[in-house]
DNA sequence: ACTTACGGGACTCCCCGTTCTT
DNA sequence: AAGAACGGGGAGTCCCGTAAGT
């Protein structure tokens, strides 16, 4: 099974995402080796033999560098193929443990080190909480048409709060707990939700 | 009842919490008039008769006008102050109801109107939940003193995660529905969640 | 009559000026909308569904797209057709009005609207004036081949910067008043001019 | 007479009038050593031993350093104190030559300089035309107040531009005529405007 | 031929450290 | 001593031209 829809890339589109991962990991290894508030732009251009500008044409921002993620389409993708019984958290539980299941062990420890940036760093932590203050609106969206509410509704967006929340704790654990392996523990947090409000 | 411990304040702290009002006032104002990212700091410092080095003196950042916020610790206290034998949700719940009750007319206004620049600003949008990530933090600190567990109990961090997740989720909700109070969205968001957990 | 000498044109010629009033069409559209400064070639190129490069092929600047004005060639002919008799600024005011009789209400419009972004804007009203300055030179040159005085002599440039100036003076005119009309308000300046000297 | 009316400067303001001039020079000298746009901010900049953010503290644009002009204000200040009686072209001839008559040889060689340097450089012109407009409207309130008629007089504006226009023409007879004299050019040219409309 | 990638420079703003003034 | 001004530097946006790809 694959999510890979598009196989056949032109060189164009090669050198570009070729170019992108280049910026990426000079910009995450200079940012662990001096911090990422001491890294300027143009050290990490200089360092992929690009120009400033260049660098904001891959990403928008110096944090967008860090904070990008290409999973969540896939999540959302997994999420719509659950069987339609179960209910908001249980689907979102399964989707994760299929998509953790599609990481290669570079990316996820790729994830990993881009989750202790992110930790380490106010901005980067302002940055990824507010994509995930979007993530909110597009799960209650999908919690939603699953379940057949207007996404209007706010038991909706509790949901979808909870579900958000339960991966924010996952995060927070995780800062504490430098062994845990993040996706398992967003896996645990969500079953650890749900029985807590079981009993 | 009263939260406030300091009553005595002298005559340079009450000019200074003037000058410290007067600047909020006018950079939100300018922020409405003109837009977040279009305000600069010079313009806030003329309209407020000060130099540009005294409003970082008053507020750290640009943003800190409009995120600071002097609720949380209230929140806090009244959570310790409520009954051993409830659940932590609603603690929080009735927490949030009693400081609902302390809040005047005028800084629910007030509220409502910085809410709606944070949603409107991506910006604004990124400080907000960052700070919304330590509250995360606080709150399973919170818990687990009040449930006996540790604080590096998983449980505990996505217990706390589910609060904060339905106070984002109650966020997101008045973003699309602006005429909802917000406080009571939030009391009943947290509602919400239980109620559907139960289920 | 007319002063179109070229009236058969390939299909791709037509092609072409289509494409270049989609392109002007757009890019008036936004800069009313949000502003020159907040429009970017990108966007006007988006819109017009063309890349940004092909926009700098029908335009040679931003700028450009609102500066543009296909009127100058057009009134240069119809000031050499004048009777030799008139006096240069009469000469001009003739050309004008012949000129005006030319514009449908649609391009008097158009004339209109791209005159309130250029009164708008510092940098088109800038672009234009040095447009302007270019035509002074054009001017000061018909005076010269009219009354037979040489090119460099200085009162032909100073009669061709009142004539000019005249121009300039209706337009700050215009500004102020939104409902007069710009051609004719040039024509009166002109006869202003000339009755204030002769008084 | 002298027009300057604060003797007493305080040390900051010496300061920065005096890195204010240094800037400017560096910046002309270079301009003319290597061209205007071949010359960057940074250039300067790093010439006057400041940042390139303290350039633009100065002037606000490239272009300003050129362009910026001190004597406008003493010629509104001339031109109000001319006897009532003149009609408003000689009253503004005259200013000028008192105002010449004010300008040291070493300014006067400078205002040369920076003439030649607008007329060589498009954009450079483009921003003197745009300040010109600006005159404009300006000579047009000061006509008004000296005639007695309502500023939005068409006939106000006419003879403006007609001033206006003329200085304009001068700055184009300069143009070709290197030897000229920039500000005797001026009166020449007023005069001459005035006598062309009396005939 | 047409598009895209890229470079580089202008310019703005934030925020902070230092200096100067009152 | 408190506070304002000044300056520095980095992020980020945009324009526009050139080079390279399709």
């Amino acid at each position: 099974m694959t999510l890979d829809d598009q196989p056949k890339l032109g060189l164009r589109e090669r050198k570009k995402l070729k170019t992108r991962a280049i910026i990426q990991q000079n910009a995450i290894r200079l940012f662990r080796e001096q911090g990422y508030q001491e890294t300027t732009v143009e050290q990490i251009a200089a360092a992929s033999e690009i120009s400033p500008s260049t660098f904001f044409r891959y990403f928008q921002t110096k944090e967008a560098v860090v904070i990008e993620d290409d999973f969540d389409p896939m999540l959302i993708e997994l999420y719509r193929r659950q069987p339609p019984e179960l209910d908001p958290i249980e689907t979102f539980r399964r989707a994760v443990i299929e998509g953790a299941a599609l990481i290669s062990d570079e990316d996820r420890k790729a994830v990993r080190i881009r989750m202790e940036l992110m930790s380490a760093t106010p901005e980067l932590r302002a940055a990824f909480m507010s994509q995930t203050s979007s993530t909110l609106t597009l799960i209650a969206d999908l919690i939603a048409e699953r379940t057949g509410r207007h996404n209007g509704d706010l038991g909706v967006y509790a949901l979808a709060g909870a579900v958000v929340g339960a991966t924010m704790g996952a995060h927070a654990y995780c800062e504490r707990h430098p062994e845990a392996d993040y996706i398992e523990t967003i896996v645990s947090a969500l079953e650890s939700v749900e029985t807590a409000f079981r009993a």
